[in-house]
DNA sequence: CTGAAAGCGCTTACAG
DNA sequence: CTGAAAGCGCTTACAG
């Protein structure tokens, strides 16, 4: 492998010139850099990233926790961080759970050892109170509450069920069922927001009189434990005139009830939670309420930007100072965004 | 950051010391590394793995090139390919081409600098000939052949055709369309292995005297252009009574059918290929050819294992005995694995 | 404006 | 079995 060194020798200058070259910074005079980058075409030199990670300690990677990419939901909101965090030269790994039998402890790990700059949580998993917050490593949350320190970003889940939950009162829905996941992620202290909407959309409904029954789908990586969903919704419940889910389950809802002849939205309507490409693809057009991606990631990239320069502030400040500038960092300790999310009228609703 | 350093001196033992307890290796005093793991434990030492990167120049991680990781195709091969490379100790960082407006040359730099082990190759762009032969680091080729020295992994498409084939002059089809990339693709030299099934189809029918009209669908990376293209089809072909393209292209398809109030499979049939989870949550079953996913992904693993294996070989050879290894790998170089298909029969064929 | 030196945090021969 | 030394390939103060 041809190094620095040797095109340092080739040029006949120092080390320290070429580097000055390689990296554009200071001044070096015209033919100096110009035997310089002769040498450099000559031997063909390339710069080895990993000198300068080890000196900066950074690798300009950004680990994107994710239950898996194979959910369609996961996939759109990847493509969009990836994007984001590509403009801000910085590079995406892939931290799938359930595509690599890895917890995402193992990903806090490569954190910790420096295999990443920053990581972005999007993945459902417990952990005891306090478990983020004592990482001290920039993280960012996607859709989770993880605790003090850790910023979150997440959609408008509130507005989003108020969206449904007036769009089934206003068309006269008798009886809507609702799938999301486990009940139980339904607890007061609960990390997960997103079952707002589901609280709000229980919530509207009640006040209007209108029946609403609750089903668990199986947990979110799991893409084929729908369709059984689907069924056991029309065989509990026969007179369901409403479904809610999200982009796959209403997809497989919508199959299911085309296949038993159910006219949509005349008999039943359907909204689908998420509005990725998945609403296009079903059967019908599927009404969506749509999380804007976009937004999303770009709130996800820029609170990031912020946590790892508050990180290398802290860093150089613990090490210049004696490490207490934590505090510095509390006032945005409970920050959150939140991004507003749109109903879009499909031919699943009246 | 507490470092090797501060364990040394906290323990009273040598930085060598340190380094063997931490990556267990060679023999340390049972005391000894007592003495060791409490200092680690008391000052909360995290190997920096930066250094031992520089040290082993590796990075352990592998990057796979996609046109976009929203597609359903290529989120699931990406799901496969994670399994396979953590299972490996791998990591996988995501380079996708639509997703980050960065060509596969910015990361076949990456390569370059070290940043990554090795490259997935599974993205659709042109290059003059020779280009991917010289970068002379690891490469794997998924669909696609990429010129010597690059082994490749693909499904069996003239199978896939074969089967598809089959299906339509048993079921009696009249007219035919097939939905696929653009037709320039199809020259001789082309590098995509992919079109082999459309000419395969092609020839069966048209032995079969049955009429097969071929139908560009947008690039890759637009999911929704495939909405415009199934409206298309139908108006052109008002006569038409199969239509095969991808699983995003057949579920559309299958859509405007519905809407059109067009009998499927009755009057007609639709067969998806790939048979990625989006046969599954259209507006019926598709009867999908499924490429093996696992088997893709365990194919290409396994041979980007063999090539790293091969480049630490070539640079330690090149290193000590002048560089001229490069023969040696030169009886793999048009290597290729071909994958089997499966028909999957579901409700959009007779 | 250029060069010799120290250092990023670890690993691995090589003496003891 | 343990320790002092050199080195991975680069970067950045610091003298000249």
């Amino acid at each position: 492998m041809v190094g620095m060194r040797d095109v340092a020798k080739t040029a006949g200058v120092s080390l320290s010139t070429v580097s000055l070259v390689v990296n554009n910074t200071g001044y070096v005079s015209d033919d100096m850099r110009a035997k310089v980058e002769a040498a450099m075409r000559q031997l063909n030199y390339i710069p080895n990233e990993l000198a300068r990670n080890l000196y900066r300690n950074r690798t300009n990677t950004i680990g994107v926790i994710m239950p898996t990419i194979a959910h369609p939901f996961f996939a759109t909101l990847t493509a969009h961080l990836q994007r984001e965090f590509a403009a801000r030269d910085l590079k995406t790994l892939l931290c799938s759970i359930a595509d690599a039998d890895k917890g995402e402890g193992e990903y806090v790990d490569m954190l910790q050892r420096h295999m990443m700059d920053g990581i972005v949580m999007a993945a459902h998993t417990e952990h005891p109170g306090g478990y983020w917050t004592s990482i001290h490593r920039p993280i960012v949350a996607f859709d989770r509450t993880l605790g003090e320190g850790v910023p979150a970003v997440r959609s408008d889940h509130e507005q989003g069920g108020r969206l449904i939950a007036r769009q089934l009162i206003d068309s006269g829905a008798r009886h809507v069922v609702l799938v999301g996941g486990p009940r139980s992620q339904f607890a007061e202290a609960t990390t997960f927001p997103t079952i707002r909407y589901h609280l709000t959309v229980e919530r509207m409904l009640a006040d209007a009189g209108i029946a609403c029954d609750y089903v668990e789908a199986g947990i979110v990586a799991d893409i084929c434990a729908h369709e059984a969903t689907a069924r056991a919704i029309f065989e509990r419940y026969s007179d369901v005139d409403a479904i809610v889910g999200s982009d796959l389950v209403a997809s497989v809802a919508l199959q299911e009830a085309l296949r038993r002849g159910i006219s949509v939205p005349r008999d039943l309507q359907i909204i689908a939670y998420d509005g990725t490409f998945m609403a296009e693809t079903a059967g019908m057009r599927l009404t969506a309420v749509r999380q804007d991606f976009p937004a999303v990631a770009a709130a996800l990239a820029s609170r990031m930007d912020s946590q790892i320069a508050a990180d290398n502030g802290t860093t150089s400040a613990a090490a210049a100072e004696g490490g207490n500038a934590v505090a510095a960092n509390g006032g945005q300790s409970t920050s959150e965004d939140i991004i507003s999310v749109t109903l879009i009228p499909g031919e699943t609703t009246r």
